[in-house]
DNA sequence: TTGAAAGCGCTAACAG
DNA sequence: CTGTTAGCGCTTTCAA
């Protein structure tokens, strides 16, 4: 194993200090373009790379930040990894990425905080608030992604989609459709983003003197949600003939059992509709209705709320973000949209009287 | 801000040296434990965790994995992502992420370098043979995931499933059920998984004296499948009655655009089988016959190259790992095909079969 | 088993 | 603009 080529060898070769070769891989800083010059073709001969570890011990900022999800097969979620990693890559930050068991979570923030990460994402986990609080003790900024907690503590925000607004404009959309057995198919029961897009459902289901009809859990999986629908579909009586199914990756679940195993049809007989606007649902075989996370304008306010509390620079206000999202309609809630070819993330073309 | 606490406030407090508390931390090392004791107590009052970036400075090792890819929406990479994310985190490593644009692959290579991994994983992407040379040539090993290079560099390998056995299966497959003009609809051209496919499928069909009857591009995505899949079948005459595609991503475009757009029917006009095995494969609106890659023992061979080119004990023959993945015969290309149930991605148990 | 001391590779303060 | 110096937080000899 070859010797690793540091600042002192560059510097040796360019016959410059230490410094100077500091400076060079400094932008902005006080350097000539001479000087530069001289190093760069030394670094370039020798292959030298500064070292981000020792950078980072004297700065105190190790560009990292830390992403914590349980799991990527919700659909949703690689897509929002993909782009916060791409616009953290553009400041010059880079994704460390913690997968959480569940299991080994204390282990898990230990390690976080041995990295020590100038922020922390936490997406599509359901990481205790006292792991939580470990973080935001230590004086990390914490961005809850898509999930708020009871008791929010200091350094700690949070970016959501307007989740309740969701689930009362799907309200609305079926009872536009005079449907009136209308069920819900929960996701995790005690994550915030269900109980808003519950508590949303549920105020525009009321406001037309209805109540859901009948409900099911389906934990935010496919297979769950595969049970939930025989559960509230394997009968002749008492059918729901409309259901909200709290994520996509659910509603595709949904969708394929009435079809395919209940013989329903879809939206003759049931609408469907969910929530997140994943790719998936603007395929021809599904066609979902369903109301669409903006997932850029979320990361968007994560790297903002990251960098603002880097600099100490957020007022409580700033520190909950709501990100308003839009129903897109489908044909499986209404035969009357237009087939759409898959174009991910566009509104809808066909627009009903709203409410 | 509050001052960041060190093993010298550790030390300190609990009435030991700073080499106590490094002992303390470090499995094994020679400490006693009341020693020990006294110094755990003296971390937790004050959330003392080591700083990995000083640890990595002398023991020359970050224990970060650099994982490169250029997309998460195929459905495929997401699962490889989470699933060697978790292996490594069982090691004590981590995952670093980069996405790369092919824009700025450059500026990317150089970050890689800066972090100083311990290895780097090049899965779902295409960076150039010059910048993969690079980063072997700085001394750090790199897996090549499902995908190979002409040319191999020293500490280099890579790992893929048997995409040629997949191809040839795939096309006995189509023979089996007497189908004759057999199309292809190929990923990047110039990869080498589709080359490989290709290949096999193409041996597949010339030992019983056919050939591709028809060929497009789809490029891995699912857009373009669509219009390859317009491209071979939007006609009435010389229409294929069996199309290989060659990724589950692709496939499903090519199922959704032969039902719902040119309205054939899948598997009596037209067969398709895909490549991957992905979750959605296995639902019932798509039912699609598939190679199943078995990503988990991809993932632990994958992990195992790595620490063996960390160690210095890999030979060159067990450089290059071939793992055999398994056919899977749904409906989309026989109807005498059991409807399953949803089963996510089922792996072969881990056979490094070399050659 | 323990502590003192040296130094990993780098940047920042200070002179010049 | 440039070099010297100190030290970031840690591990690792080396003595004791």
């Amino acid at each position: 194993m070859s010797h690793l080529v540091t600042s002192f060898d560059v510097a040796s070769l360019a016959g410059v200090s230490q410094s100077a070769v500091s400076r060079s891989f400094t932008p902005g800083a006080s350097i000539s373009s001479q000087t530069r010059e001289k190093v760069m073709q030394a670094a370039n001969k020798l292959g030298y790379q500064p070292n981000a570890h020792a950078r980072s011990l004297i700065t105190g900022r190790s560009r990292i930040i830390g992403l914590v999800v349980s799991y990527l097969d919700n659909l949703f979620y690689p897509a929002v990894l993909e782009q916060l990693s791409k616009r953290l890559q553009l400041d010059g930050f880079h994704v460390l990425l913690f997968v959480n068991d569940h299991v080994n979570s204390d282990d898990m923030v230990r390690e976080i905080l041995q990295y020590k990460v100038d922020g922390i994402v936490l997406g599509a986990t359901t990481l205790s608030s006292r792991l939580a609080k470990q973080c935001s003790d230590a004086q990390i900024p914490v961005v809850l992604f898509n999930r708020i907690m009871a008791k929010t503590h200091a350094s700690m925000g949070s970016v959501r989609s307007d989740n309740r607004q969701g689930g009362y404009e799907i309200a609305k959309h079926f009872l536009n459709l005079k449907r009136k057995k209308i069920a819900y198919i929960a996701g995790r029961i005690d994550s915030s983003t269900n109980l808003d897009r519950e508590q949303g459902f549920i105020t525009g289901l009321a406001e037309n003197g209805l109540q859901i009809f009948a409900t099911a859990t389906g934990n935010y999986s496919y297979e769950k949600a595969t049970k939930a629908t025989y559960a509230l579909f394997n009968k002749k009586r008492d059918r729901p003939d409309a259901v909200f199914v709290a994520s996509d990756q659910m509603a595709l679940a949904v969708m394929d059992t009435l079809r395919h195993h209940l013989k329903l049809k879809v939206p003759q007989d049931v609408c469907v509709a969910g929530f997140d606007n994943v790719p998936q649902a603007s395929w021809p075989a599904y066609q979902l209705t369903t109301y669409a996370q903006p997932i850029s304008a979320m990361v968007e306010a994560t790297v903002q709320l990251l960098q603002n509390q880097l600099l100490g620079s957020a007022t409580l206000q700033d520190r909950n973000v709501l990100i308003p999202g839009h129903l897109i309609i489908r044909q499986s809630s209404d035969m009357r949209a237009q087939l759409q070819l898959h174009s991910p993330t566009i509104t809808t073309c066909y627009n009903p009287t709203q409410h």
